[in-house]
RNA sequence: GCGGGUGUAGUUCAAUGGUAGAACCUCAGCUUCCCAAGCUGAUGACGUGGGUUCGAUUCCCAUCACCCGCUCCA
């Protein structure tokens, strides 16, 4: 397959409506975009489309690795949490991660990460006025060339050395040769890069009244879920859901909305017992790959990625495992950026809640532990494992256009979108042949008739503008997938043609079957 | 945040130290019985802010945005 240019995508995607920059009046802003008029129905075909198939019919019916139907309840929560929750959920240690420039080599590393080749014999206790008289110290990334670059020149400099971390070694740095650098006591102090977005509740505004912006959506429903367990009659295993806007200071947005500052997730957290966690795990893996190839993301560019035990996050260390749905993005080709993170958290946030909160979030399972001489067991009490799939709602819709971006200079129009009938932003389109005779009447009331009965699944255009090729060409770069047309024989014998989008193919049908042909094939997908 | 590159209409490109041209798109009228046809006309741009200059879209500085590479992506 020819490689897709990013340029061009971006180019329909501003022309057509989909995605312009945000703020573009004054400049645009960095890391966030607006969504035009198709790029808004999109979007919202493909949240509604997560909503039906994971809140109204989980799964769509498949049932759960324990033999029962899936059971999910939706939940919608603050954007701005108590800043405890955050505490408790480690953001706000986890989301400082300190960074070192090297002033010489201009590149920067995470101040956690960088360790140095130092004499194995350190020399004892030595007084630190001394200390500038020592060694060069070689500093290096671990997996990276100065590893091994490092190493031979601290081999050179005092024989075997030892490893330690740069932030054990005590500052100014002026003895240390950073990676690749030439000359010692070139890399700056730790520099904190908090990546949650602060702002201030009540109108006083100091320091006391700092509150962030919800870097994921996940801790809403952690925080709820003693109240949907009371409330709602729900029995573990189960899932809750949500979808909103969470918000990241990234140090680099990059790669048009792939990377934005405000993004849309969509997340289950599902809850199960510790004995199912794996099986859950597995299940949810293979349901929610399913669920992206069902959009259209099909082929090889579509992959399931198991991370590396050092990639996982501090929550997930001790589960199952995280794995990513990729998509392979013109950006990010031939590699792949992730879509959705299927992750076993244990239950690290029920447990961090509880400590922090000081109120116990165990549930109480009446169909665990003993099995009682009635016939009904003793019940058992714990904290239940997370299974979260959290997929990127804008790194969706930026995949399902990237999937959809179609050349074919055959064609009178030759960049089309072949985007699924279920998600396509317009549904149908309607047409006079000539903008006279009667003709515009007709495709009106045609227009009205398919309006009213689908202007729930997406839009219902009508055209009656220029030519009739220029009209098909547009719905083509819009991913239209049926066009209905009014022509001279449509005034003799009540019959319209509806072209069809990814063949350029018409057929005849009778107008009074237009709903009932759209309605099938938009129910069919 | 660092280094490099790029900023002229919705898009793709010109030109110029003296008030910016085109093509396509879009819109209107005419024409048109099926795939961006034709004719006529119209709307529409020097990213932003300073400086130098009689005068800056052009030269300089800063800033913003985008692209590439690093970094980051708990």
């Amino acid at each position: 397959m020819p490689q897709k240019s990013m340029d061009k995508i971006m180019a329909l995607a501003k022309r057509r409506g989909f995605i312009y920059p945000a703020s573009e009046l004054y400049g645009g802003i960095s890391g966030f975009w607006d969504y035009g008029p198709l790029g808004a129905q999109l979007k919202k075909n493909l949240r509604d489309a997560w909503w039906e198939d994971v809140v109204l019919d989980p799964c769509g019916g498949r049932p759960g690795p324990n033999g029962e139907p899936v059971r999910i309840v939706p939940l919608d929560t603050s954007i701005i949490q108590h800043p405890r929750v955050w505490e408790a959920s480690g953001h706000i240690a986890g989301f400082s991660d300190p960074m070192v420039d090297c002033r010489e080599t201009k590149q920067r590393y995470r101040f956690d990460h960088l360790m140095v080749y130092v004499p194995a014999i350190e020399p004892q206790q030595r007084p630190s006025s001394e200390a500038p008289r020592a060694a060069v110290l070689f500093a290096f990334m671990p997996d990276s060339p100065s590893e091994a670059k490092q190493r031979k020149k601290a081999e050179k400099a005092f024989g075997e050395p030892r490893i330690v971390p740069l932030s054990s070694i005590p500052r100014p740095w002026d003895r240390v040769l950073a990676p690749e650098a030439a000359k010692p006591g070139t890399l700056t102090e730790p520099r904190a890069f908090n990546l949650m977005f602060r702002t201030y509740v009540g109108a006083t505004a100091t320091e006391d009244d700092v509150a962030y912006l919800r870097p994921e959506t996940a801790q809403g429903i952690f925080v709820q879920f003693k109240n949907v367990v009371d409330t709602t009659r729900v029995k573990v295993p189960f899932g809750i859901a949500q979808v909103g806007k969470a918000f990241r200071n990234e140090v680099t947005p990059r790669n048009f909305t792939f990377r934005s500052r405000e993004f849309e997730q969509m997340e289950i957290e599902f809850f199960c017992h510790a004995s199912e966690a794996h099986a859950w795990y597995a299940f949810w893996r293979e349901e929610r790959m399913r669920w992206w190839r069902s959009l259209g993301l099909a082929g090889e560019s579509l992959q399931m990625r198991e991370h590396e035990r050092d990639e996982l996050a501090h929550y997930a260390r001790e589960g199952a495992g995280t794995s990513d749905v990729e998509y392979r993005f013109p950006f990010t080709a031939p590699g792949f950026g992730e879509l959705e993170g299927i992750s076993h958290r244990s239950n690290f946030d029920l447990t961090q809640h509880q400590q922090h909160a000081r109120s116990s979030l165990e549930y109480f399972d009446a169909e665990r532990g003993e099995l009682l001489p009635n016939g009904s067991h003793k019940g058992e009490k714990y904290l239940p494992q997370v299974i979260e799939p959290s997929a990127g709602l804008d790194r969706g819709v930026l995949a399902l256009l990237c999937e959809a971006y179609t050349e074919d200079s055959e064609r009178a129009s030759p960049e089309l979108l072949l985007l699924s009938r279920r998600l396509a932003p317009i549904k149908a389109a309607v047409f006079p042949l000539v903008n006279k005779e009667g003709m515009p009447e007709v495709s009106e009331r045609l227009h009205a008739a398919l309006k009213h009965r689908f202007a729930r699944l997406g839009l219902i255009e009508h055209d009656v503008r220029q030519s009739i090729g220029k009209r098909y060409a547009r719905m083509d770069e819009a991913g239209c997938p049926f066009c209905f047309t009014i022509d001279g024989q449509t005034l003799q014998d009540q019959t319209v043609t509806v072209r069809d989008r990814d063949t350029a193919q018409q057929e005849r049908i009778a107008i009074d079957r237009a709903v009932e042909y759209l309605g099938e094939r938009l129910a069919a997908v």
